[in-house]
DNA sequence: TGCGTGGCCTAGACCGCTCTAGTGCTAGAC
DNA sequence: GTCTAGCACTAGAGCGGTCTAGGCCACGCA
């Protein structure tokens, strides 16, 4: 920085207001500035400029390594916070790495606010954490009253699966099973969207576990209309099962899975889909992060962002 | 750290001395240092940590946000670092977010070195880059002479397909046809150890290009013992489209993937399958990197991993 | 002429650490 | 009894920025 601003013929303190594109100094000067900065390659150095000013500016997103859908988060979180003041520092957790080491690297760099992707981490846990930082929470439910202090942006699981049933209605399709997926995070929410839409039309909802060997048994031999599964993976796992044992999909019976996932968009598999709009989770978890570092009174608790329908071609009218 | 020091009524100097774990500080004053910290919730600035040692300790990570394997190779890379005093940052690149935006955010973090995930960036400008910071290049090849100052650390290719053909000799196949990758990064390798093991056992090598409609008419046609595809993905759209034609894997035909992705583990895919060390990888590179920055002479530029076979379900004596 | 006023610029403190160059003290060597 | 060595500890100068307070110099206006 000196070197600039020697070069330039001016203090370093006047680098620092060119440098940060703040006003305050002459046209000729910016430019002189400017062009030393680009002779000697100078580019400031991000930890001593936030150190300088008492602030990070940075978002601390703890993200799954092996979740598809947490690198299309990421994608969005990024175009997100594109064109604020805003940066992510990324510390991801996996197999050997606890969310708990991440969150530890994610403080240690002064993180202003955490977004956590799918959490793994008790409530409680989180509610602890969020008495010293501002917490977001994405891809996770949490029930109310347990952690009030954190944030919740997440995608409205229960519409999700009406929406898929709809569809599927829409279709002709009457007789629609819906393979759950247990206590996986979400499950419980499209099972109530499956049943309320499925009794909301009059009929009656059949609810069996993951498709394993005997459920498809079960399944070819009473074959229904439509199949809505727990998620993509499911879907293509029956979707390759039934398609093995002589069934046509989507001419015999249609099915549908959840998550947008890469798997669906596979031109083999080309599986309709009720998927999450990311760029939507991401914007509105950015903004929900500014609130509660900006100390916004009107900071809501939890968003719920609407699904998206894909229809793809493993579903087709009766 | 002030408060710190004063609660433990010693110096600044001496709660620094304490946190870093260095020796010269008296077990009785380590003791009542650890304790202030611990009971002020104390933890030291990394960025200010890092600013005010001359150097950083921290290894850049470029790596793609929607590439599984770089999931698996973040995980090793972790692992490779832990109890090392290095640190890692990562900046993903994807759809939206350039490979020269990630480099650029890693070099204002002021990293030591630059390990790079499977970089697109034409060689020249990796061999640019690497004559400002060291550069080890990951999971993709570099022809010798176009960036002799580029570190490469890969998977041995050509290897990987003469193990996956030696394993399809072993089970008596004769007929052994590669669907092979065009000019996607390794594809050319591949083809020729593919060619080299075929030829060596007195069969004729047999090439189609990747499993497009009319190849799997052609090969439903006239059945061969055996395909190599020539990636997972590849391989588990043929197992896919194959079983849906009447043809059975592995009973009437084996097939082989390369990679060892999440896919061929899937208990409905189940896909013999050569894989990349990434365990070693990582290791390798990290230790690659150190080198380059500690400036040892004797750092090879080309590290070359043997690959490992996965044996599962997609193969069969015949 | 005197007096704000605002634009441009600079000196220097400060951010939260590390690290060098000491100081003071005890203990062993001669 | 003096020297030296080594250990425990501290003062204070950086690290590379930001930012506050203030200086200087037209310029407009009474």
């Amino acid at each position: 920085m000196a070197d600039v601003a020697a070069r330039a013929g001016v203090s370093r303190a006047l680098v620092s207001i060119v440098m940060r594109g703040v006003p305050g100094a002459s046209p000729e000067n910016r430019e002189r500035v400017l062009r030393a900065a680009a002779e000697l390659d100078y580019h400031p150095d991000q930890r001593a400029r936030l150190l300088g000013s008492g602030r990070s500016r940075t978002l601390g997103v703890v993200h799954g390594l092996h979740e598809p859908f947490h690198g299309d988060l990421l994608e969005s979180l990024y175009s997100a916070v594109a064109g604020t003041p805003w940066r992510l520092a990324l510390e991801p957790r996996g197999r050997i790495r606890a969310e708990a080491v991440a969150v530890r690297a994610l403080l240690d760099q002064r993180v202003e606010a955490l977004l956590l992707l799918g959490p793994t981490a008790p409530a409680a846990d989180l509610a602890r954490l969020a008495a010293r930082v501002p917490v977001v929470v994405l891809a996770r439910s949490l029930r109310a009253g347990r952690a009030d202090e954190v944030g919740v942006v997440r995608t409205d699981d229960e519409a999700a699966a009406r929406t898929a049933v709809e569809h599927l209605l829409a279709l002709g399709h009457r007789r629609i099973v819906h393979a759950h997926g247990g206590r996986a995070p979400g499950a419980a929410e499209r099972r109530a969207g499956y049943r309320r839409a499925v009794t909301a039309a009059g009929l009656v909802p059949e609810l069996v576990h993951g498709p394993d060997h005997e459920v498809v048994d079960d399944l070819v031999a009473a074959l229904p209309d439509a199949v809505l599964a727990f998620n993509d993976e499911a879907a293509a796992g029956l979707l390759h099962t039934l398609r093995a044992r002589g069934v046509a999909v989507p001419g015999d019976v249609s099915v549908v899975g959840f998550d947008d996932s890469s798997v669906a968009a596979l031109p083999t598999v080309s599986l309709t889909t009720v998927g999450q709009d990311a760029d939507r989770l991401a914007r509105l978890a950015v903004e929900q992060a500014e609130g509660r570092v900006e100390g916004v009174e009107a900071v809501q608790r939890e968003v719920v962002v609407p699904p998206r329908l894909v229809v793809r071609g493993s579903t087709r009218a009766r």
